[in-house]
DNA sequence: GCTCACAGCCATACGCCGTATGGTAGCGTC
DNA sequence: GACGCTACCATACGGCGTATGGCTGTGAGC
């Protein structure tokens, strides 16, 4: 099989895609090269491409991979309001632990635009419940889902201090904000 | 002066910045090279540096040239919500006009991270009328306009189909929650 | 009118990058 | 022993940003 001279064992796809993501959490998606990720591996840069078709399809699967990876609450029966929030929050964590990527993947959505996801199915449940009708579920978690990565992409970046209590005192303006918006269709 | 031998005028600061942005319409902040930027203008790359010290600067420098171009509204008398959502929509504007340079901006607000911009001095003004105390103002704003620049993100990047009906509707859902969702203060 | 500093421009080169092309080494199968 | 296949690699091409150092024409000072 001819196994790299250098190292013992063959390469896999996910080596290869989670010291990927190691050197992108590191220094950004800017600062992946296949050339320092052949090295990180012991390996020739060309050796990649066996595993993988290009620079842009080696960073599509690791979106694609974490995109897999956000702990969606399940519905508890909660009101709304808390769920919202649960979901909120779960997001941000998920976006916190890669902050680069969740950064590059907010501003390429074409990457992944799999609306099937069960972000959104989970959305439109707690939309459902919060009353707001049929026609307006698809615009109302569009806003919603826009809102919130806004306010993550703004926090992500360190724009704001990273004072914890001043970004849970921030993230429940938010959140209280949304949920007060909301608020008027359930008064119906 | 020896000026180019390719031109009959010499360079000038403008003339490059208004390239480069050009440039990056067509092409996105990726498509921009000095060496292509160069060749539009037809000069030797190296001629740049003599008007710019780097691409990073460069690109600093347009970001903060078009950021003083946003149309903000007067205080027209009007509430709140309407001006507000006049904000919003100056904003929105703004954006669409360089959508490539916005989404760049955005993705790195480290950039430009001047507080002192008319954006926020108007922003502060509408929330203040809104009824938003004092302490919550700084942290009420960030959010507002983290929830803007993830909404007008998500449109710039075409991720919702391209129907300006269904944008505008969009666009409504938004601004309405932000407004219920301020309307616990005034209530008060 | 002469000198000289300097602004404006350019040629060359270095070290990065992604990746096309065309190998080569070792394995399994017949 | 021939063959094909998988995994890996050497070399090379065209692009990038920009450091370095040189050229040339202009205008100020005398």
């Amino acid at each position: 099989m001819a196994v790299s001279a250098r190292r013992g064992t063959p390469l896999t796809l996910e080596e290869i895609s989670s010291t990927a993501l190691r050197l992108i959490d590191e220094g950004g998606v800017e600062g992946l090269s296949m050339r320092k990720l052949a090295a990180e591996l012991n390996v020739n840069p060309m050796s990649l491409y066996h595993h993988v078709a290009s620079k842009d399809a080696l960073i599509r699967l690791i979106c694609a991979t974490i995109q897999q990876r956000v702990r969606i609450p399940p519905d508890d029966g909660t009101p709304w309001q808390d769920q919202l929030r649960a979901l909120a929050v779960a997001y941000y964590r998920h976006a916190r632990s890669h902050p680069a990527m969740w950064t590059h993947l907010h501003a390429h959505p074409e990457i992944i635009e799999d609306r099937t996801l069960v972000i959104w199915a989970t959305l439109y449940r707690i939309l459902r419940q919060a009353g707001v009708p049929e026609p307006e579920l698809r615009r109302t978690s569009d806003v919603l889902h826009a809102f919130v990565t806004g306010l993550i992409t703004t926090e992500v970046q360190g724009h704001v201090p990273d004072d914890p209590d001043e970004t849970a005192r921030t993230f429940d303006t938010a959140v209280h904000l949304m949920i007060n918006g909301l608020a008027s269709y359930s008064a119906r």
